[in-house]
DNA sequence: ATACAATATCAATAAGTATTGATATAATAA
DNA sequence: TTATTATATCAATACTTATTGATATTGTAT
């Protein structure tokens, strides 16, 4: 019996963008982050003191986040606020799903 | 607004346990092995071979898979045959859904 | 027993990435 | 203007982990 995954460009390229997610949001520190933004919008200093990481590690986790469109930021005055992009996580879970749940159902 | 992640043993430990799951899942090659073994059961020879990759290699995928019990082996002859523990993959998914999906509905 | 096939292990290296320290940039206020 | 606060960037280091090559183990057959 032939396997249906992995065995054509379609599939492979489906799972190497999930594993690129995946392994985005396997840091600690990262997935930390989506949770609190999950609850709200916040502002890098509140992140990493609440977090209590470094200001630049926090920084450099938030830019890793934005360059995979995960997250959202804007200027208010001083601050930077970061923002979840709800949609783009929801349409990354359901891909990796799609490889790991509904088994046959 | 206090955020509710992140603020005790029980949510730290989650997202801990969550991103090691993460980790060991977003290798493309184990992901790929997963995708297959989803589908079947196989034996490694069958594996590194429709993957293309080293034995050594898989062998060593697969270990890191079963040490973490998302996959379990049995004997067979000269082969090892390996099946998704469908159970353990399903209950990570969950608790990993807790954390990006369900966006307080 | 020997030979062969399938799998696993181990050491070494390569590759990737998280973290740190120092510094730069940007916005605001005095 | 200068000073201060918040954030970003950059280089260096530390750490983790994937990969490779060689070898060992295990099961089967002759």
């Amino acid at each position: 019996m032939k396997p249906k995954c992995c065995n054509n460009k379609k599939s492979l390229a489906e799972i190497s963008q999930v594993a690129e997610f995946l392994k985005i949001i396997s840091e600690e520190n990262r997935l930390k982050i989506l949770c609190l933004l999950k609850e709200n919008e916040m502002c890098v200093c509140d992140i990493w003191q609440y977090l209590g990481l470094a200001q630049n590690l926090t920084s450099h986790h938030l830019k890793v986040l934005k360059d995979f469109e995960l997250v959202s930021s804007r200027q208010e005055g001083l601050k930077v606020i970061y923002s979840i992009n709800k949609n783009a996580v929801k349409n990354y879970s359901k891909l990796l799903n799609k490889f790991l749940n509904s088994y046959g159902e």
